[in-house]
DNA sequence: TAGTGGTCTAGACCACCGT
DNA sequence: CGGTGGTCTAGACCACTAT
């Protein structure tokens, strides 16, 4: 623990994260107390707490009261499923990804852009929109904002580009950390019918996200439509609070 | 807002979300500032600010900086940061789940259903089909499959129960540790239409759910059908740890 | 019983939003 | 500019866990 004094809440959340995946502290067993950690980093408990919510928030913790914080992920088996943009999780499903533009589009955020963007409203954004492919069969249509701060770079992506985040990553150096979805089902617009060749009114799959960088900064605001029968989300709930105090008989 | 002074963040959280269902406060407008809020319950900012952080997490509350805490569209969303039941989930909304049985039927489980709930083939399971409603009104058709163990307790629940997890969990010790979710959409069929009150083909919701005990033992095999605009399902991924992943087709 | 997280208080300063 | 949320400090008491 001979770290650089870290100032924030992130900055500690950041330290304590870079530790768990290092393998300092393992996994199944408690970090510091948080008296403990306040001291070695020169912090108030409080923000060490507002660092232990991040790495809870991030399933990487669990609070047991009494006990500890308790290391959840093993990070090195990799068991975890990344987070994945529709390039991204093609390939490593061995599809062959595409995407095109069909409309770019500055303008001033709407209220709601606004505040899913967290810019100032009526500020400058970009909205693009396009068709994704899976082997050369469209898919998906998305509809992206993106804030003023990114959005001359992406007009500059060609609008055959099969993955807009892996240029982000690699050419502007900005990264996906952490995305909000939200996910239901809508009829299809007259507009989303002749892009996606399906009839108007049938079922899509609608998911709008919120995609940010590791420090908070949001990078586009988005909503999917996807085909029917062409993607399914999986989601594993757990309980792990419930589960670890109430365990006395086990059958497996 | 004459409240009968609540004494922790939980009591100012239960207040205020009554009073956001009641419609007191208006979606899309702000709520008094953490500093009156913390002056009319008589608390602290931090415990103000410890409540809107349930609220927040519930996704009825956003913060802006600078502008107040929004509340949010009425739209319904359910998260699945936390594991829980249809009814679970209602109540913490302020709503009022209920739910009605329209047919029950012993049988033997399907080749899939065998593979889903990890029985033998042909052994004895109970299909339970279901309405759900929010405050009376039909959100949701669920069709649950049950394998044999619990079957004959399954069947002597009223069929007006609002609640089937809390029974098996209140009643015979059953609880519901993990849960895999698989999401997408689908037209309405004509036996779904009846029983939503729907037009056939319309768009459905439609989440695949598969319940485990805490040793890993199958409770049940669920298809739940939700009419659009009545519930939304958020999740929060991160790069680091997330409970998201997506898949091409399904081997429903 | 000693140590842990859960919660609360009462201040303080800052960045940001709207007018 | 005034008001708002974002963050931090430095204490305090409680319920719970481990030993």
């Amino acid at each position: 623990m001979t770290s650089p004094r870290p100032t924030s809440h992130r900055d500690v959340l950041r330290d304590l994260l870079a530790r768990i995946v290092d393998g300092e502290f393992v996994a199944g067993t408690a970090l510091p107390s948080e008296t403990r950690l306040a001291e070695r980093y020169g912090v108030a408990r409080g923000t060490v707490r507002n660092a232990l919510a991040g790495l809870e928030d991030r399933g990487m913790v669990s609070p047991v009261q009494g006990a500890g914080w308790i290391v959840q992920s093993t990070l090195h088996t990799q068991s975890f499923v990344e987070l994945r943009s529709f390039a991204q999780w093609a390939r490593s499903k061995g599809m062959t990804p595409g995407g095109l533009v069909h409309a770019t589009e500055r303008g001033n955020a709407s209220s709601a852009e606004a505040r899913k963007l967290r810019v100032a409203s009526r500020s400058a954004v970009l909205r693009v929109t396009r068709t994704r492919t899976l082997g050369g069969r469209v898919v998906m249509l998305e509809r992206t904002t993106y804030p003023g701060w990114i959005a001359e770079r992406i007009a500059t992506i060609p609008a055959d580009e099969a993955s807009v985040v892996d240029v982000m990553q690699s050419q502007f150096g900005v990264t996906t950390a952490h995305a909000d979805h939200a996910i239901d089902a809508v009829p299809a617009s007259s507009a989303d019918s002749a892009l996606l060749g399906v009839r108007r009114s049938s079922p899509l799959l609608r998911v709008r996200r919120t995609s940010y960088t590791a420090s908070g900064q949001a990078i586009e605001y988005g909503e999917d439509r996807y085909l029917p029968d062409t993607v399914t989300f999986q989601v594993q709930a757990s309980s792990v609070s419930n589960t670890l105090t109430r365990s006395e008989f086990s059958d497996a």
